[in-house]
DNA sequence: GTGAAAGCGCTAACAA
DNA sequence: TTGTTAGCGCTTTCAC
């Protein structure tokens, strides 16, 4: 069934169907039930490519990820709620790591005529850098995670910074002073804030930086089980604290402690950032720093829609803050 | 940049042009070179909607989900990687949990002009199955999670009695008489046969079925602690195991248990059934049985693309079996 | 090996 | 209010 056969069987001409479809006006009520009618019966459906060609509009958002694990899903739910509901459909790519592949994502997200793309970096690189600064100037682009400071693309960004110190400061106000800190891969520039926020408070409160408790990470629960490993098996003296990167790697690091019998807080604390789903339900509960992630994701949807209905908007970087989560992996010292 | 730009930058037709970007052949190697350098010096990137229109072939999977959680999300990374590199595009919807929303997404789909659907399904209802069969006629649609009975439409599913029967009898083998039960949300019909799975080990064992140490829940963390609390409260003696059905709700009945000074495994054993990322970082890390996610959305996808390359094909439904993986959750009884 | 031309199913400007 | 018609950017016959 197609518009012109619907058109014939109602006796009208192809536009005015396609008027009806469209809930557009200019065409009698009696036409237009009739039209209905007739659409009901024979249960036809426009086909979307079709529209998207003529029209020039595809209705389809892009997705951008680097790997689907469970920091994406809440975002992602949200993305596909809000687009679902405006009538938008998503097309979704994901680069299974490989962070190559994203560039070759990029493209076909471009190709297949999205109307905007939502963009989670995994890892920056010139040339990436290039082709979104070029298909940006088609197609607007919000970047998700890391943000690309020489450019004027718009980011939606979580305040890692200001959400580390938080932690910090939550950990040095119950009186840790030997804090260690696991890091976050090399590649996310992001992480970086989380470990410039460790390294001022540590400083600020005149705490000595200990080498050998600062460990990487690739934000993989393994990792973090490894870098704690590693903290213990390089320190002479044990940290009273330890502040996670994530909280994948937090979780990691307890594995670990409980693993040698350490018990978590009450030998060591752990803190992590995110606030994934199962953070509160991980024995201990973790403390850690909450990033709303459904909400992360709604507001980079609704950036989006903004830069789509409006092209020359400036580009806005949104920062979102985050909230300490306490709950029962982190005690107080005396 | 549009294939009649590149067609007159390159003294050809648009004919030729197009052969050039889709790899036919009949053109001279010479043409092609050129074509090719035009194409590459102007960064020509052909429209994949105009294309699916002309070729009648959308290049587009559609994938439905009831709601993104944790144990979607290595299925849709083994699906979306699978077509990503068979040059597809993934369409992906989510009904946030409203079950009638699965019906408008699928028709959304359709609309789409997708190639196949891969259907997970959350709740089956007479409408649904007749608009699944209706579509079916026109485009494979592959389920997943729960089949339809009457229809012969093709399904991937767990070999949930088997898997369920494997766990009965672990904890059996183990000593465990007294063993309560996690239930899938009514509406889950697979669930089901966990369930009678667990009726066939009890009965098959002499054991007594107390209607207090089964209990529903809707798969949620939350629902398994719910469960849990009236696991306890209602019996006059503590069960020695409980299997839930799905990890998600064994880890929210752990949580229970721990919070109320039970300890799993010395107290009481819980097993779980999936094996979901966060199980064996669990502490205790569960004893479940395995459900190879990322296998099952690969074997669903290419599934999917056997009915779209042969549409007369028998519908096949293919159950995948499950796997005793042995963690911590679960002790001997003596 | 190459090109002209007819669609694909729809939207949208224009005429009537 | 309605219909005619010219595309949208591509693929695909069919001649040459």
């Amino acid at each position: 069934m197609k518009i012109k056969d619907i058109a014939k069987l109602a006796g009208v001409s192809i536009a005015t169907v396609s008027r009806v479809v469209n809930d557009k006006p200019g065409v009698r009520d009696e036409v237009r039930e009739k039209v209905k009618e007739v659409i009901k019966e024979h249960e036809y459906k426009p086909n979307l490519i079709a529209r998207g060609l003529s029209s020039k509009k595809s209705n389809i958002i892009g997705l951008l990820l680097p790997k689907f694990t469970a920091y994406y899903t809440e975002q992602v739910d949200a993305i596909i709620n809000y687009c679902n509901q405006k009538g938008y459909r998503v097309m979704i790519t994901s680069s299974v790591g490989r962070f190559e592949g994203e560039l070759e994502n990029l493209n076909m997200l471009y190709k297949s005529q999205v109307e905007g793309i939502l963009y989670f970096v995994g890892k920056m690189t010139k040339e990436k850098k290039e082709s979104i600064e070029k298909i940006n100037k088609e197609i607007p682009i919000v970047l998700l995670d890391q943000a690309i400071e020489e450019l004027s693309i718009p980011a939606v960004l979580p305040d890692n910074y200001g959400g580390a110190v938080k932690a910090m400061n939550y950990l040095v106000n119950l009186g840790h002073e030997k804090i260690a800190f696991i890091k976050a891969p090399y590649y996310d520039l992001e992480g970086e804030k989380r470990y410039r926020a460790y390294q001022d408070i540590m400083k600020r409160n005149d705490f000595e930086i200990k080498e050998c408790y600062i460990q990487g990470s690739d934000y993989s629960i393994e990792s973090g089980y490894k870098a704690m490993e590693n903290i213990l098996s390089k320190s002479d003296q044990l940290p009273t604290a330890v502040l996670a990167s994530n909280d994948g790697t937090a979780i990691g690091a307890i594995n670990y402690l409980k693993e040698k019998g350490i018990e978590v807080p009450e030998d060591i604390s752990v803190m992590g950032i995110d606030d994934i789903e199962i953070a509160k339900h991980f024995i201990p509960k973790l403390t850690t720093v909450k990033q709303d992630l459904y909400y992360v994701g709604d507001e980079a949807i609704k950036l989006l829609f903004e830069y789509i209905d409006n092209k020359d908007l400036k580009a806005k970087k949104l920062i979102v803050e985050q909230e300490l989560v306490i709950r029962d992996s982190v005690k107080e010292i005396r």
